[in-house]
DNA sequence: GGGCAGCTTATTGTATACAAATGGCATTCG
DNA sequence: CGAATGCCATTTGTATACAATAAGCTGCCC
């Protein structure tokens, strides 16, 4: 996408995400021109995409609003997503490459290594560990499988809190890995779905943890 | 949405459908503007709605054409089709209400119907078959799960060789439904969710041979 | 003859002006 | 006093003009 539609989406969905624009806000099209430096044209685009990806939600005369995202629909997202990651590791089990095993071997490692330091290195962790599902997604083979993950792993809940991880969980989360790299050595599609599941549906409690938290805080700052 | 918008994205859908844009051939904006009557404005929403729905691809310098579908990408389909469909049969079986399998046996009635007859009447059939898996689909209660499924329901070839069914296909798929009732009844998610699965692969297989053989008419008329 | 440079043309991206529709408010009538 | 209605403000939808970009072609140079 061009420079001024790719700005307009970048802007609007890190005000998203940061909380800068808060969830059941209403959104003006002008508003968020002027913000992003550009004209409306972009901006609508980049709405209408962000809709598409539940960022946002319109009502029944097209006026837009920031999604507001309850436990239930955290839970629903993180089912769909279980289900999906599981079958795409299944896919992966007998497609995967020599080389895309290497990476996945490379990232884990990686990931370890970020969380076995006196100092921890959390962001670090986060970003291997989101190559690693990557090159599993990319070695499912499915378009339209990657697609519908996006939809339900980029929901602003799921980014906003995934800081909150405590180690312990990430420590775990690089177990799964290894359990995972074996299945697909094995080439048992089977295995590798249920570990997934396992690994996201653990993932789905850490956040949700980390949601109510977050929640409270969000609603104590209103109070205050 | 408004009037134009909405006329650009239904012609423009049915035009793909029909078969009048063919597949791989290229798409520009300011010819469909002029074949729906309206600006480019709107056009540039449909394709991008088209686009997310994956009826349309662009290539990197952002030039649209029409998608064009192997039977891989079929399979690739109806693989999530049957993984998403049997996903909201279960949830389904726990959450239908009594008016909601009341409908559901009227649309199964009426589609047995609707093929018991000396002159079959196949649209019937698939009007009440489409309530049926909505009311399935609404009964699941997943927002994004409903989205999700409309990504690989309404693809292109699906739909244009919907017709191509043959009356055993349809009373095998009225027996499937019968067996979904009684499932729902028991609200037994897991034999709702195996029986799904089993209904959706049986018509992957129908439109394959469907699809193949629509295929060759296609370069028959081609070669032409 | 092949390939590259620069121009020309086709196509999409962006801005802006205007039209349509919606919501809120005030006023009025029951 | 409450509800309905009409007007005004706000917001989104559409058209159009112009800018930017990419593709294709032509002619030159090697």
């Amino acid at each position: 996408m061009s420079r001024a539609s790719e700005r307009a989406y970048n802007n609007i969905r890190s005000m998203i995400l940061s909380g800068e624009l808060q969830p059941g806000s209403q959104i003006r099209e002008e508003a968020l021109a002027e913000l992003c430096g550009v004209s409306r044209t972009p901006v609508r685009d980049s709405l209408r995409r962000l809709e598409a990806e539940m960022f946002i939600r319109r009502n029944d005369s097209q006026r837009s609003f920031v999604a507001d995202w309850s436990l239930d629909d955290l839970e629903d997202a993180f089912q769909l997503r279980a289900m999906l990651e599981a079958h795409a590791a299944k896919r992966a089990a007998s497609r995967v490459t020599r080389e895309q095993l290497g990476l996945l071997r490379f990232h884990n490692a990686q990931l370890k290594q970020a969380i076995d330091m006196p100092n921890p290195d959390v962001p670090k962790f986060l970003d291997h560990n989101r190559h690693f599902h990557a090159i599993i997604l990319a070695a499912a083979a499915s378009e339209r499988l990657t697609n519908m993950l996006a939809q339900v792993t980029e929901q602003p809940v799921v980014l906003r809190t995934a800081r909150h991880y405590d180690l312990e969980n990430l420590r775990r989360s690089h177990h799964d890995h290894d359990e995972l790299l074996i299945a697909f050595d094995k080439r048992d599609g089977e295995w590798a779905a249920a570990v997934m599941t396992g690994h996201i549906r653990r993932a789905f409690h850490a956040y949700a943890e980390a949601h109510s938290t977050d929640t409270e805080i969000r609603k104590s700052n209103l109070a205050a």
